[in-house]
DNA sequence: TCTCAATTTAATCATTTGATTAAACAATTT
DNA sequence: AAATTGTTTAATCAAATGATTAAATTGAGA
């Protein structure tokens, strides 16, 4: 057995990396495996000597995006001792932070499942997460129930939060053409969501926003 | 030339069809044209025969997909007699008919672009609606400042109204698993929204919310 | 009926693409 | 140094896939 650990960077990783980035660009048919091998710089062949096959690479390359999407949120949905308020902001920063570093990643998940969706009862099944964050949206549900807001399923709000958060990466190129935005201009009104979407929430929510009123 | 008028269906629509079906499904790169075909109902050499190459058919598919998007909701917009308040209730109940309808619309367009956003400058380019486009979004805007709201950029709350609307049908495979929703439920859930949608972009505006308070 | 153009089919091509193989190479162990 | 094991390469395969071709079929009009 060879030495690995002095390695710069390995030749899996090199792949697994290469793979990340082409599969979330381009999608799985949309990828090609010469394509992975040469954005890592190596032989064909290796990749499948290290990865069986396209479908595997592919599969660790959905279970990785699938946690990113999901591991940080659900902590912070789970822990009972931050308020809601606090959730509030915390989710919305990690996410804006999430897609800054990894734009692709929403749309990759979504039309991955979307052409797919059969493949991910099974293959993937939102990987070994489902109990928990099943249960830590129910922790959040409860808890925005106890904020007031008389009769509207607070899964409503949840979905709102998320859908104004992650909406404005996945449109990125209309969002810029429609209004005209270079990317300095995108990158600012990126930024100004992050105060901004908290601020709606909460107002959704009937809960008092700090320095206002 | 055979008279084609009397045709129930001609081969050239079903062809169209079938496309329109499966590339809004599984993308331009995970579409093969032999699917098509099968779809159709058609021999392969027909998809040919009527429209000369799979990207010239995915450029008609993609263009048509693109008005469907946009042009009714330009109408909208543009109408300068109606109001602020109205134009809200009407884009979002607009957006919700037409995605029930085709719910696959928006991450097809939206994942298109981001796998090969080069070739939507020049080959699609957001057929012949630019000017149009631009002027309408300017129109809303200029309604929404006159609406109050100090200091937020008016496109923050177009991008609001637009993404949740639009979210809750690109993420419909992952909202049903998260909240345990049947079909039926699923459903209900976006009823629910053509109401609220509207009375959370009306608050944000500060726009009086009929029957409230 | 015969002709002609439009339509449709079956067969085939050429390329792309995921995957394999056999051999070369490298580093560690003995 | 020889052997062993892990790594890498070049060449090749087989299947899939977009596209073409040549022939058959159809229906309208002369």
């Amino acid at each position: 057995m060879r030495e690995d650990i002095n390695n710069d960077i390995s030749t899996e990783e090199k792949i697994r990396k290469a793979a990340f980035k082409l599969f979330q660009q381009k999608g799985f048919a949309g990828t090609r495996t010469r394509d992975i091998a040469d954005e890592a710089g190596i032989n064909l062949a290796l990749l499948n000597y290290y990865y069986r096959s396209k479908e595997k690479l592919f599969g660790i390359v959905m279970e990785e995006s699938l946690k990113q999407m999901f591991v940080r949120l659900l902590i912070v949905l789970n822990n009972p001792t931050t308020s809601i308020s606090e959730k509030i902001d915390i989710v919305v920063n990690i996410y804006i932070d999430l897609l800054k570093e990894n734009p692709n990643l929403p749309l990759f998940v979504l039309s991955e499942v979307q052409a797919n969706p059969e493949k991910f009862k099974k293959q993937v099944g939102i990987p070994d997460l489902t109990i928990e964050k099943i249960f830590a949206i129910k922790q959040a549900k409860e808890q925005i129930e106890k904020a007031g807001m008389g009769n509207i399923d607070p899964f409503h709000i949840i979905i709102n939060m998320v859908s104004m958060t992650i909406f404005p990466f996945a449109a990125k190129p209309m969002i810029k053409t429609l209004n005209k935005m270079d990317d300095e201009r995108y990158e600012q009104f990126l930024e100004e969501r992050r105060k901004l979407i908290p601020f709606w929430i909460k107002s959704m929510l009937g809960i008092e926003n700090k320095g206002t009123k």
